[in-house]
DNA sequence: ATATTAAATTGTAATCATTACAAACTAAAA
DNA sequence: TTTTAGTTTGTAATGATTACAATTTAATAT
């Protein structure tokens, strides 16, 4: 077991999830790609790896991670959820071009006139046209 | 046909909406309630009214009035799409206790480090507890 | 007006992401 | 080893959305 393997499997069990290979794997993924995956990219991903690996297995981990604060839910998309492993607060880009979604740093928007309230999450999305496709008129 | 419904069916013709009955009836809604309904809060409330309407015609409408930039869509439930008529720029607040959801308004954020993008659509939402919910412990 | 053409509405069936559920498997505890 | 708990898997069900063809309604030309 290599060191990454073994800090992740740490991670993992720090925020009280129990490691199994398959929740590992799909752990991995999202941090070494890090290209906002839906579950069908995640399972063609890890299909040759792991062949018993099944569509609801990656359903479950994920909505695990997500209870348990590792991962956030990207519904940029309006027929399919994506997934991030970084929970640090910025946003996504998503180019309707090329289909490419980049993350986005930004400041927290001031929040006018509404007071009182607690936030678990934020989410924010542009959706237009990136750089790159700009650039092809 | 009262003054109100007279302004509607200009302001569809305006941005190139052919008027039928539902169409003004749907829009009519959207613009009363301000509740960022789905397709089936609309349905539910309009199907007195016309007793022939079909999900197909409120889809089929909604997506002409998207495209048309009548109205947006709001992907803040993983589950069902919501839509709103009103497409200044503002923000999303759902309270996940009651599951309202409340129009924030809020200042354009700053982007950092990203260039040469150009906007279509701004989509910003908060999850949390809302002040009224926050008041019972 | 009437006939012709185009567009809007409707119902039904298909699609597809997601969830429910039970069986099989694996790991942990006794 | 036995028991128990938790994980993975496959299949079936759910439910929002879309595809599509038929019907109805509106617009245009004769």
């Amino acid at each position: 077991m290599d060191i990454e393997t073994t800090k992740i499997n740490s991670y993992l069990k720090s925020h009280d999830i129990k490691v199994s290979y398959q929740r590992a794997q799909i752990y991995k993924y999202l941090l070494k790609y890090k290209n906002h995956p839906t579950v069908d990219m995640i399972y063609k991903a890890l299909i040759n790896d792991i062949p018993s690996l099944s569509k609801t297995t990656i359903y479950n981990t994920l909505k695990l991670f997500v209870d348990k604060k590792l991962v956030n839910v990207i519904n940029i998309e309006d027929n399919e959820t994506r997934y991030d492993a970084d929970t640090t607060f910025h946003g996504h880009f998503k180019c309707k071009k090329c289909n490419k979604i980049y993350d986005i740093r930004l400041e927290k928007p001031m929040i006018i006139d509404f007071e009182n309230y607690s936030v678990d999450e934020y989410h924010f999305y542009i959706k237009g046209v990136c750089s790159e496709c700009n650039k092809i008129k």
